[in-house]
RNA sequence: CGGGGCAUGGCGCAGUCUGGUAGCGCACCUGGUUUGGGACCAGGGGGUCGCAAGUUCGAAUCUUGCUGCCCCGACCA
């Protein structure tokens, strides 16, 4: 892409509305703009990051088990009061009617329409285990939307459920889903930590949130020493293998947010040199809630030995337009974004420094055209602006790469390649440059 | 929903107290000089001052009502 064809509006000063540094970044690299408040357009760079979280997670999913299907926005109402939710949702619904007075909500979670659908299909235990899953948006009228999409109202969830026979079928559900989290956020370049949570309004008996530490997460988490320390298991894991010795190595190290936190515990069980006090996002959420739905909303199938079985579940959700900031709070610095490669909006800056320059435009054509043919996403930045201005706007979107091209390296034949993290530059030929970008 | 604040060109702001017909920086356009970390000079374009009613000869400025947005708290993926 070229930066003069591209749509890309930068903010030189920070909107005075942003409080945080993902909400500032994101509207300074033009990645997203308030429409209202808590919702939000996404333009073209912060479009592509989307993209780029919601594949890894489909990716993950898929590998899991996981069957994707897509659910509507718009609920009807009766499904709702059917499960008993309608009137304890509260005014985080947004209800609406159609022209028919018709009761109808946008939907904020699916457990009921996702009930409904597999009520209707499945009859036997031959059905059984299914996990589903869908990326859609879902919108909670939040009392207070605040830090940009961190905590908008509308907002990109992937949501899984699973639909079980027996509890330990739901278990093995349960896990393969916690161990497919574990992947798919360290595939983004993040830490997570799944910690032992509440369950809220869903209900249920077994929960995990899964944390990102972030210095400037919003809110305060104590863990074990040796949990940030691990890494996910290997894309080479038998997913339909027993899972359970993973869940117990994640899980019986001390990890708790500060509403489930116990100091006495955590003082207890863990040695001062391990513990760490932090800070971290929210960016999954796990239960396992067995028959809450499928009892009032009567989801059966019939066993092998005749009799009719409500199936346990559990409800499985990722936070996708959360995610974009997330990855910010945790890989930035004073002068922008750091993206980690997987989620990079392009892997590739081009810098022009004298566009007009016969050589250097050659050059850069040169390296352009090679690179896009290599199939590396690379943004061009052709237009006519000073070198500063182009360094400071490829620092502030964060590509991972800087490929920066003037008449003084090509007097010598070579061109810079920059690491946009270490900020480690390296003069290389134009072949070599090309080398080192194309895996 | 309780408390606080803000609303003036794309972004950041001054002007409001003390009423006189709108200004600054950045961005944008034109020309010139520049050109490896957000250049300089000159000349331009762009604003029903959130909306409505009122007071007044005259309202960005005063009064009343409304709307939107932000921050703290409670709530939350």
């Amino acid at each position: 892409m070229r930066l003069s064809k591209f749509f890309m509006p930068l903010l030189r000063d920070d909107p005075k509305e942003a409080e945080i540094v993902s909400h500032q970044l994101m509207l300074r690299s033009g990645m997203i703009r308030q429409a209202s408040s808590g919702i939000y357009s996404w333009l073209p760079l912060g479009h592509k990051v989307l993209r780029k979280i919601e594949q890894i997670v489909r990716e993950e999913q898929d590998k899991a088990g996981a069957i994707e299907l897509l659910m509507p926005t718009i609920q009807s109402a009766d499904l709702w009061r059917e499960s008993g939710r309608y009137d304890v949702y509260g005014k985080e619904m947004l209800r609406i009617s159609d022209r028919h007075d018709r009761d109808m909500l946008y939907g904020p979670t699916n457990e009921e329409l996702i009930t409904d659908i597999f009520r209707s299909a499945a009859r036997s235990y031959r059905d059984v285990p299914r996990i589903l899953y869908h990326i859609q948006w879902k919108f909670r009228d939040e009392i207070r939307p605040r830090f940009g999409v961190m905590r908008g109202r509308e907002f990109l969830m992937k949501d899984s459920y699973s639909f079980d026979l027996t509890v330990e079928g739901a278990r093995r559900s349960y896990n393969k889903m916690f161990v497919a989290y574990l992947r798919t956020f360290e595939r983004m370049g993040l830490k997570s930590i799944p910690m032992a949570a509440d369950t809220g309004p869903i209900g249920g008996d077994l929960s995990h949130e899964f944390i990102v530490l972030a210095e400037t997460g919003e809110s305060e988490v104590f863990c074990h020493r040796d949990l940030i320390e691990k890494t996910a298991p290997e894309d080479d894991i038998d997913m339909d293998g027993d899972l359970s010795p993973i869940l117990s190595e994640w899980t019986s190290k001390y990890a708790a947010t500060i509403e489930k936190h116990d100091k006495e515990r955590f003082e207890a069980e863990v040695p001062k040199k391990s513990r760490i006090s932090a800070r971290g996002i929210e960016v999954g959420h796990i239960f396992y809630f067995g028959t809450k739905y499928s009892v009032p909303m009567n989801c059966t199938v019939q066993s092998a030995d005749g009799q009719q079985v409500n199936l346990e579940c559990g409800s499985y959700g990722i936070g996708i337009s959360r995610l974009a900031a997330a990855i910010i709070e945790a890989s930035h610095d004073e002068n922008g974004i750091i993206w980690p490669e997987p989620v990079a909006p392009f892997k590739v800056g081009l810098i022009n420094l004298k566009s007009g320059d016969k050589a250097t435009d050659n050059a850069c054509e040169d390296l352009y055209n090679r690179l896009q043919n290599a199939s590396i996403e690379i943004l061009y930045d052709d237009t006519d602006d000073r070198a500063g201005a182009k360094f400071a706007a490829m620092d502030l979107i964060g590509l991972p790469w800087q490929l920066i091209v003037g008449p003084r390296g090509l007097k010598d034949k070579l061109v810079e390649l920059k690491d946009r993290r270490t900020g480690k530059r390296d003069s290389l030929s134009l072949d070599e440059a090309i080398n080192r970008l194309v895996p």
